[in-house]
DNA sequence: CAGCATCCGTGCAGATACTG
DNA sequence: CAGTATCTGCACGGATGCTG
């Protein structure tokens, strides 16, 4: 052993370093169907506040797998997509995706809906 | 539509409230290599607090993804497994810990350890 | 060994108001 | 439109001590 930065447990830990924020996931989520403007990303996660919003996707942005393009301009434009890194994110995003829709009918039977995720019924056969 | 018992903005929320508790994937990931007892668990997250484990293990157990298995015994000896819709998780925990482990390649380069991972070089070629 | 009970602080997150 | 700034509360989680 030599010294060290920074220890972990588990790699999982690291990656819940990066998505383990309470929004995280649906934020990054949304963002593998293409860049998504400030009101859309609410629209999209309605009981999210602004500030949540702002504070995670800043978060996201420090640790590099999201880009913030702002367009300077007025009413002002700002558009976030995932940079290349964030996009090696998609496979666990979706399979979390895929296997809550799975447990949503697992436990509520037809109880339950699910408002914005119709695009996944597109890519996969689901 | 119809009335629901419960709304979803998108799958991959009903996912977090399974595994979105703070050490939930890990506690999870450990159990994907076989049944642990409390003691083995807090040897694997040692910055975890006996409290945190139970509860997490807990709620883990009441969503029906882990078992609790008590042999009435003294000493006693509780051991926690994967049930069978437990195991449907692996895929996301073990595409988690290899993320992982390459984001903390990206980020740390040598400068980072990783403890208890080292089943996963024999089951991926990592 | 596995875990419960209790106290306690902080920090996460909500609400509201304001700005370039 | 896309944010900041500030105040606030409560629940999450840590520390400690006790129990079957």
């Amino acid at each position: 052993m030599k010294n060290h930065d920074k220890i972990y447990n588990t790699a999982v830990e690291a990656t819940l370093e990066v998505i383990g924020g309470k929004w995280k996931p649906v934020i990054l989520f949304h963002l593998t169907f293409g860049k998504k403007r400030n009101n859309e990303l609410k629209s999209l996660i309605p009981v999210i506040t602004q500030k949540m919003l702002t504070q995670q996707l800043r978060e996201l942005e420090e640790e590099g797998v999201i880009l913030r393009i702002s367009y300077n301009q007025v009413p002002p434009k700002v558009e976030y997509e995932l940079t290349d890194y964030g996009w090696s994110l998609k496979e666990i995003l979706h399979l979390m995706c895929r296997w809550g829709d799975s447990h949503i009918e697992r436990k509520y039977g037809g109880r339950a809906t699910v408002l914005s995720n119709p695009q996944l019924k597109d890519v996969y056969d689901i």
